[in-house]
DNA sequence: CAGATACAGACCGGCGGTCTGTATTATTCT
DNA sequence: AGAATAATACAGACCGCCGGTCTGTATCTG
């Protein structure tokens, strides 16, 4: 074939074979070959849709990103809950989203590519923070579920906490510590009013480190 | 010359040009050309002495660590100073350090070069978190300058705080960002019964957020 | 004088990236 | 409508360079 007439299926392709051997053996170790022996598709090919192999790796972090987004953005437009409910329900299905599926076979990946914590961090301090944690905060502060004179600081400092050092899946961990972290960040929170990790979470955080 | 009476100072020398030239360019965009020409050694040379590219950069980060950790070290050790007051030391004295001379430079570098990020992060919380302010956290318990009942997890969380998202190295502020999250940063800490963040500190990351 | 040490530098496989070629589709012109 | 032309979607040979190895050699130590 020459000339495909749906080249986003290509794109697809390229995306979905790269990302899971991105995930297998870590970005660096994974060559062009690789790739190219996996999709069955030509160098030329892949030097059509992208313009580097780094461009790849951005690729599949955006393609990621955007899917967290969209949920998140679908609670934060959610009708009918306070900003705490609103903050909680977002944790509940950030939690689940990163074990079931998604982020969890990224354990060895992060770890061995931290160019994807970078970016992560990026992510969170530019795109995660100011859109989708701040308003909910904000909401919350004008109906009374929330109190804090500073948002957008918390709205940071809550996403940086939850995500880098709360998550488990960033480091080995024993279950007590999963625990008295959890408790922990719940000491933290209910300063502002508000609670964001139930006994399910926890218990899912815990059961998590098990495996 | 072939045999060196002196190789310690061949190691210095490389890594004192590979710092220099990971700070400059990057850790992935330095070649070991670039170090062979800059030492102007052999690859010989530099391959007896180190295994590989990455043994380099991971020499490289133990060295600053190792003088990061020992300036710590001293702050833990004094005497004479309650709990509180050898924590806002070591925030004192780990902002001076950044600051002058040390990792002010490594701005490009560190965003650059996210393998370091990942380094650090393990750093802070394999070495940093349980070593230094842990035991220092305790002391605080012990003469009442400090109240938690949770050591080990507020050792992590100040740590994660103050160099992932406090430092200004990481990303570009302005300094009514700087100042407001370091007023968040001292409301986070006054429950605990204590404050580490001064005006003095404060003005000199705002002064260097303006460089 | 016999290792062991501290280099020197040619050499190599493989990597990311480029470049040219070609088949197929879309567009334009008459 | 249909031929000419351009643009797209690949294929795959090719290239420069990079990290790493390997052999050779001069100097020091025991």
């Amino acid at each position: 074939m020459a000339r495909n007439k749906h080249p986003e299926q290509t794109v697809k392709l390229i995306l979905d074979t790269a990302s899971q051997l991105f995930f297998q053996k870590g970005y660096d170790r994974t060559t062009l070959q690789d790739i190219i022996d996996a999709t069955k598709l030509s160098k030329g090919a892949i030097y059509h849709h992208f313009a580097s192999k780094e461009a790849i790796l951005i690729a599949v972090a955006d393609r990621m990103g955007e899917y967290n987004t969209a949920v998140l953005a679908e609670v934060r437009d959610r009708k009918g809950l306070t900003g705490a409910e609103k903050l909680r329900e977002m944790f509940r299905t950030a939690v689940r989203l990163s074990f079931q599926g998604g982020i969890v076979n990224m354990l060895p990946f992060l770890i061995e590519n931290p160019k994807f914590l970078a970016l992560q961090m990026e992510s969170i301090l530019n795109e995660a923070a100011p859109h989708y944690a701040l308003p909910v905060l904000r909401e919350g502060i004008a109906d009374g579920s929330i109190r804090t004179d500073r948002p957008e600081e918390l709205s940071e400092v809550l996403l940086i906490l939850s995500d880098l050092w709360l998550h488990p899946i960033l480091r080995p961990s024993t279950p007590e510590q999963v625990r008295a972290r959890c408790t922990f960040f719940n000491q933290f929170t209910r300063q502002y009013g508000f609670e964001l990790l139930d006994e399910d979470i926890i218990d899912a955080m815990v059961e998590f480190c098990r495996s």
